[in-house]
DNA sequence: CGGTTACTTGATGCATATCAAAGAGGGTGG
DNA sequence: CCACCCTCTTTGATATGCATCAAGTAACCG
């Protein structure tokens, strides 16, 4: 596991949800299009939950009860076959949604891979707020449809992509997401393992060092300490990425 | 190509969007949860479109000014590498909904695969109507969930699943969306070729072909003409397809 | 009925998996 | 504070599932 983020990156303000307004991530969240009056029918639903590196926090076919927002640290989302092979369908980081889902139950299960901090809604009662604040509803569509958009491109990733576009279109990922966090796009943090890649990206984790070891060779990717990754030619990994 | 569908399904009634009473597809589509007045705003936007087997629809990074419900027909969505690799990620049939998204261009290309009947819908008069009939909002929330969830299985299978699980898979999803169209989940109707269902599952037509082979030998399956798969065998593809 | 396209089948090759073991962190206890 | 140990990562050798290359065959259309 990695270093807790919590004190690094303090979300959500501090514990108390009344203060919200510091909350670093809330251009990214459900919260975005709301006003501080709005913002309170909210506060009193929810509950700011921290959960150490390694805890479960859904699990999938479990009843859906509650939805996140993730604040801090980063959550990876998977599945699995009959046979125990993983199938890692995403990772989460602070301003990500947890929960989604039309059924009664979690498609995916869900845990932290360093400490995490989540800001909780019991699910009915978020869903009772949608009549009365519309803009929630609205912020949830645009948030599915945006991950949808992510899926397919994931879609294209693991049925035609090399290993090298796959690690490639991943760091630049990350990248990107770091940006949208208001972090530098480039020593991109891994948080998770090579095994977590691997079933990210559908390969092994032999493949995925082999690759980055390869990058690193030719100079497009150097390795800092903790696992994180400075992107030294940019424009080739988007070519790479792209299956130019 | 195959053989057009709309006589043999006739959709949305007849011609006249009044009809929508007679839609067989309703009760999958954006309409399902809307009275008879509610639909009646609907009909006031919407119009029923025919496209011959191999038009386009829509055009990845094209504006989104419209989207659409398919009562007629079978589509392909797929994307594009750099090099001309294509990755088709779904298929879409009568009661699917067609062009979601958060921004405002496509985010996939659609092709006609049969002549196709839609209903298109202005995107912005479509979101106009939102504030007025909520449960459109709820409904198109929902449509976008279970998109997300086929979209994280479709994930497990091309990252982690082999081609028989592949196959497999596919022929069983495509008899249960048979079903949710009050079809017999038995002879499984293909109006996509090989090369698309190849894209859909990260394979080549060689090897697409020589799985259904082996299913035909081992009898899981048998071949009907005009591309109707009966499956013999539905416990065995379903087993495989979970990897058990 | 002939031409064209799509599908099937066969032979071979390669990217990535698998198997195996050595090397690097990083956390803990002495 | 250092040394040990455990786990994760890297590297190497080999194997294999599927891709690629190449015909042959069947289905469809005009």
């Amino acid at each position: 596991m990695e270093r807790a983020q919590l004190g690094a990156a303090p979300v959500c303000g501090f514990d108390l949800p009344e203060q919200c307004g510091n909350c670093e991530v809330r251009h990214l969240t459900l919260c975005a299009p709301l006003d501080s009056g709005e913002m309170q029918r909210l506060v009193e639903i929810l509950k700011v939950i921290d959960v150490p590196a390694g805890a479960s926090v859904t699990e999938e076919g479990e009843p859906a009860e509650h939805v996140f927002n993730v604040t801090g640290g980063a959550l990876r989302l998977y599945k699995l076959l009959a046979d125990g092979r993983r199938s890692v369908t995403g990772f989460l980081f602070p301003g990500d949604f947890l929960g989604l889902t039309a059924g009664d139950t979690y498609t995916c299960s869900a845990e932290a891979m360093t400490p995490v901090r989540l800001c909780r809604f019991p699910r009915r009662r978020l869903e009772g707020l949608f009549s009365e604040l519309p803009k929630l509803e609205r912020r949830l569509l645009a948030m599915a449809s945006n991950e949808l958009a992510a899926a397919q491109d994931q879609m294209v990733l693991l049925g035609r992509k090399t290993a090298a576009e796959k690690l490639a279109s991943f760091l630049l990922q990350l990248s990107r997401r770091q940006e949208a966090r208001h972090l530098p796009p480039d020593p991109v943090s891994l948080p998770m393992g090579r095994s977590d890649i691997a079933d990210y990206l559908g390969l092994t984790t032999e493949t995925v060092s082999r690759t980055i070891t390869q990058f690193k060779t030719t100079g497009v990717i150097s390795l800092q300490p903790q696992g994180r990754v400075v992107l030294r030619d940019r424009l080739a990994l988007e070519e790479c990425a792209e299956g130019a």
